[in-house]
DNA sequence: TTATAATATCTCGACTTCAAGATTATTATA
DNA sequence: TATAATAATCTTGAAGTCGAGATATTATAA
């Protein structure tokens, strides 16, 4: 019946937003426990592990409005984790470019950040984590693009 | 070997955070189109499919701090979508009521709002999305209770 | 070429959230 | 009973996020 149907999506949705609630709130406090803030180590990481990037398409990628990556890269800044380089080519393009001391702190605390996400997955074996995997992209992917 | 099982373990944090906020942004759309905003909607569903809660209650149940509380049910008593009764047993406690405005807000507005949800779900067979109910209960319980 | 549109970043103001502490009420203990 | 511990709500200040608009640059079209 259609009805269930229905009922079924939202009992997804609702076990999909518990679930991810739950992770992201250990994983959080972990990170704050660095002396970043979530969106801030987001930034980091995608700089270290994908290389210089525009502002514009960090936006895109952390899911952050145009004013907000300004705020951040700010922070980050101040804090030496990053530094801004003028685009050559585009004067209307700024990059944002990890330091030595972000890269320092990734290395240290990227470990221990994994670790962890592992252990609260430890209630899936690798077969079932594959599985879920594959769902949530079938799920997930179609979404973005509506 | 162990470095790969974390390794998935990290892509599973990564798919399921995507599927997450890919599907919350279109619901928070629609949910912001209504008037309120997400968090206000959330306590308001609560009271009607719930019936009255103390304020300590909600909470625990959405996930917010205490001073927060007290600002969103502001925003909602403002908005003529439920009042405060005070606890006639214990003086310490409020409780927060829905209205009948809230209550035909929530009936026109609710539908709408599941429907789009099964929506965004369409990529997945009732079957599958009932593989990924099973996965991700297995997954958030351990995990919220960390 | 010049005017117009599109793009990238930044500024500003408003809103939401949290954390810490204050206030008031209740319960437990001496 | 008096005192202390606990609990529920509220107040305040700081931080993060967004949206709209400002500015500068680049691309496109007449």
């Amino acid at each position: 019946m259609e009805n269930d149907s229905v009922s079924q999506s939202l009992k997804l949705f609702i076990v999909l937003s518990r679930a991810y609630k739950a992770i992201n709130e250990h994983v959080n406090k972990v990170i704050q426990a660095s002396g970043l803030n979530p969106t801030e180590f987001a930034v980091l990481e995608l700089l270290y592990h994908k290389g210089d990037q525009p502002m514009q398409q960090i936006g895109g990628k952390i899911l952050l409005a145009s004013g907000s990556i300004t705020y951040v890269v700010d922070k980050l800044e101040q804090k030496g984790m990053l530094v801004r380089i003028a685009c050559p080519n585009d004067r209307r393009v700024t990059f944002a470019q990890i330091t030595d001391k972000g890269k320092a702190f990734i290395e240290e605390v990227f470990p221990e950040h994994a670790q962890q996400i592992h252990s609260l997955m430890s209630s899936l074996s690798d077969s079932e984590k594959q599985e879920a995997i594959d769902l949530l992209k079938k799920l997930g992917l179609p979404a973005g693009k509506f």
